[in-house]
DNA sequence: GATAGCGCTGACATTCCCGTCAGTACTTCT
DNA sequence: AGAAGTACTGACGGGAATGTCAGCGCTATC
């Protein structure tokens, strides 16, 4: 498993630790999608459109790597791999949530902004 | 946890949307020290170690751009420039907040996992 | 037996972020 | 006179982040 282990960002700012493991281009939608329950692989890659499945998996292992997720594989074969919130990652859930509302007001303004 | 109502495709997530205006190497940072009240940018500079004026100012420009902070310049010579969070831009705070709060939680975790 | 699906990996190509460096047009400090 | 500060810009390079393409081993289905 791809387990490369990212440098640090120097800085103590603690809002700059949280957003480290949020950042990247598709996590922040994973993180909500999964908070409606676990969700398989191929499941997860078809209910983000434009997502790629390299970028899926990368970002996933990422998210278990930071003990956001955790991977239960059933071992069968064909493979079948369920992603799920771990207790931990599920803390982060009233930030997701606050995300979610505060983009729908975004997308609000500049819809009305610029059209 | 009731978003479950949602469409089964995420497209156009509210979530990417707000990570959107965060995303950025300091820009969480830069909100999180705007919190206490508005800064000249050189104060700004020298409250953020490893911040190179450089980026300072473009993220600075760009969140003028999303219209989450304002600029003043009061148009003297040495230039004498103020960043403020906008209203707008408060309504970003209980974000902020959460990811400060998650960030140090985060950080302990990680400190006491390593040890 | 050809195909599609599963979850995943490796080797690239590309795109974009970030940081470095230099320079602007002043003024104040030494 | 020279240096330092102020807010900022343009050019440019390296590297990280992201995307593309091929392929693996296996199975169920047509």
């Amino acid at each position: 498993m791809e387990t490369r282990h990212r440098p640090s960002l120097a800085g103590d700012c603690p809002v700059d630790a949280a957003l480290e493991v949020i950042r990247g281009r598709w996590k922040g939608t994973i993180l909500w999608r999964l908070e409606d329950g676990p969700m398989r692989t191929s499941e997860l890659r078809r209910s983000i459109p434009g997502i790629t499945e390299r970028m899926l998996i990368r970002h996933l292992h990422e998210l278990v790597a930071d003990r956001i997720l955790e991977r239960e594989d059933a071992g069968t074969i064909p493979p079948h791999v369920t992603y799920r919130l771990s207790e931990y990652g599920r803390t982060l859930a009233p930030i997701v949530w606050g995300l979610c509302r505060w983009g729908r007001l975004h997308q609000e303004r500049r819809a009305t902004q610029s059209l």
